[in-house]
RNA sequence: UGGCUUAUGGUGUAAUUGGUAACACACCGGUUUUUGGUACCGACAUUCAAGGUUCGAGUCCUUGUAGGCCAACCA
């Protein structure tokens, strides 16, 4: 056993070295907050394997925690999307939180901090509000209510909470520095009046508390030790430390621990956008049929296209944790799962684009069932019959008249080996008045059948087709993906809109003819079409009609 | 004219914290093969630039350069 050291990532060393400053290992906690904004993606897994993988890794509870404190935008639909696929992953949380569940205690707080001059009620347009919070290189300046009392603040502040105000007329702002050169210390905004309905409050509320102030003190409040996010955040963990100082004063006794934000890059991936927003702009015009749709990035879409919770975790495993700005290559996420259905998928075959082949030596009429191997190599996958007759389907593009010694594959004149069958030899072809291939004679040789071990079997053929008995074989859907955009960063060119990438052809419909041992494949089984790739069971798939989903081609290092 | 931050091959991540660039993907070549798959071999960078310290620098110092983030009553 040779034990291979993997070096720790910085949030690992982060975590090792407050370990070693004396923080006692029981009080490590992490959680995992989304909003229930929209469905998770791919660049989310990242986020999700970290805190969560810390967690097994230390043996420490992750808290999932839903940041859910802008009623315009959450609903429980994506509460209950988000769950699903992170329990698919595999994932299990310690505690379900919901921010929403702090929102009387948020509220007590920012009541002590109103008394100590520390938040004031604002009673400006947001326009005005934003004319005099300056820019990144110029300084703000004060609200002319930045110096109300703390009385007339506590009246204000309560009549909002009261529903006294209408939206936008009152909010409550921190009392920082309007001209701190980070600018979400310049008097950031506590509460705003919103009359809208919470997906778990109800109405109890009409004064939601925003994200700063929120989310720090949800940390706080379940005592996380270490807040991980990403990048984007980092400029935010002034502030985050600001609130929880002054918290922590009120609190120390009930809660003695204060948490510590730190952040690392989020996941892009190549040809794809990564954006909550954006993908929801995708389901909301039709791009794409819903948040599940196989050619999304998000974590049901990947599901849907057959990948494995494994292969995802895998894929995030290697992918790392760094502070650089990255595009990790789709071509790695397929990897990833080529690498496990490799290990994992039974072998079957399936002609996409058939095309019919007579073997006139063959007796009409005859049948017989051909013993196969659901997997050559590996052991434990068992067996089926596979029907075999004198009219087959063989791929399209598996023949050609006439070819060079680089083609493997069937011409006139030329040999190859029919998979887990006989030899053939094809003799002549027919071809419509368009020159299309229509139907295409051979010979086969009795004495190559497979498992028989004849001299005549150890003849040299260069290729191997995979093929199906036309009278047995099953019509399947085929769904053939290919990646949603055409550009490699669709969403990072200032100049042009990411809709502009839209690849008008990432959806094929294909019927393709299966071998007859698929009639029982079940929703979600995964298989291996040999010589094509990787597909699914659909959801849509139905007793009478079979749907597969193509997860990702075989590597094809032939070209063509 | 501000603040924060990052820079290692085509793409990511690493380098025992100053000791002579590793791993994976991609790409290219080859071996094996009843999948042009798998497996296995091989090729592919002197670390953003320029100086400096040192016997020795991807790691330290100086000065640049390039990228990212920051002005929502979003998170």
């Amino acid at each position: 056993m040779s034990e291979e050291k993997k070096s720790l990532n910085f949030l690992e060393q982060i975590i090792e070295e407050d370990l070693a400053n004396g923080m006692p290992k029981e009080n490590l906690r992490f959680r995992f907050p989304p909003e229930p904004n929209g469905y998770l993606h791919i660049g989310h897994t990242k986020a999700i394997g970290i805190s969560f993988g810390l967690g097994l890794k230390y043996n420490a509870p992750v808290n999932l925690r839903f940041d859910d404190t802008n009623p315009a935008k959450e609903e429980q639909e994506y509460v209950d999307a988000i769950k699903n696929d992170i329990s698919w992953l595999g994932y299990s949380w310690a505690n379900e939180c919901y921010s929403s569940d702090y929102f009387q205690q948020l509220f007590d707080w920012a009541i002590l901090m109103v008394k100590d001059g520390k938040a004031y009620v604002d009673s400006q347009s947001s326009e005005d509000m934003r004319a005099q919070k300056g820019t990144p290189t110029e300084v703000g300046s004060n609200s002319p209510f930045r110096n109300r009392t703390v009385e007339e603040n506590l009246e204000l502040f309560q009549g909002m909470k009261d529903g006294k105000f209408k939206e936008g007329e009152h909010t409550l702002r921190a009392k920082i520095d309007m001209s701190s050169p980070n600018m979400l210390l310049r008097d950031p905004l506590m509460y705003r009046i919103m009359f809208k309905t919470h997906h778990r409050t109800g109405n109890d509320w009409c004064i939601y508390p925003m994200y700063d102030w929120t989310h720090g003190e949800s940390d706080y409040i379940e005592q996380i030790s270490h807040s991980l996010c990403s990048l984007e955040f980092k400029p935010h963990r002034e502030l985050y430390d600001w609130f929880k100082d002054n918290v922590h004063d009120y609190s120390k006794s009930e809660f003695p621990l204060v948490p510590k934000q730190r952040e690392f890059s989020r996941l892009n991936l190549s040809y794809t956008i990564m954006s909550k927003r954006k993908l929801l702009t995708l389901v909301e015009n039709g791009i794409v049929s819903g948040w599940d749709d196989p050619r999304m990035p998000t974590i049901s879409g990947l599901r849907r296209r057959g990948y494995t919770p494994e292969s995802i975790k895998n894929f995030v495993e290697t992918v790392g944790v760094s502070k650089r700005e990255n595009v990790i290559d789709v071509a790695l996420l397929e990897f990833k799962i080529r690498e496990d259905l490799n290990k994992t998928a039974k072998r079957v075959m399936g002609v996409l684009d058939p095309v019919k082949v007579i073997i006139t030596n063959y007796p009409e009429g005859k049948e017989e069932f051909l013993t196969a191997e659901y997997n050559d190599y590996e052991d434990g996958f068992g067996s089926r019959e596979v029907p075999f007759s004198r009219e087959i389907y063989i791929e399209r593009e598996d023949f050609k008249e006439e070819a060079n010694k680089k083609f493997f594959r069937l011409k006139l004149g030329g040999e190859v080996r029919l998979k887990n069958a006989y030899f053939i030899k094809a003799t002549s072809c027919d071809k419509d008045e368009n020159g299309e291939i229509t139907v295409i004679y051979c010979t086969y040789d009795p004495l190559t059948k497979s498992g028989m071990d004849t001299e005549e079997s150890k003849r040299k053929v260069k290729g191997t087709l995979h093929w199906v008995s036309v009278k047995h074989a099953i019509r399947a859907e085929v769904r053939a993906y290919d990646r949603l955009f055409l550009d490699e960063a669709p969403d990072s060119h200032k100049d042009k809109d990411y809709m502009e990438f839209i690849n008008p052809n990432s959806l094929e419909i294909i019927t393709a003819f299966v071998e007859p041992s698929l009639q029982s494949a079940e929703i979600g089984e995964r298989f291996q079409f040999q010589r094509l790739g990787y597909f699914n069971v659909d959801n849509d798939a139905t007793a009478d009609n079979l749907v597969f989903n193509k997860t990702v081609g075989l590597r094809d290092s032939w070209g063509g």
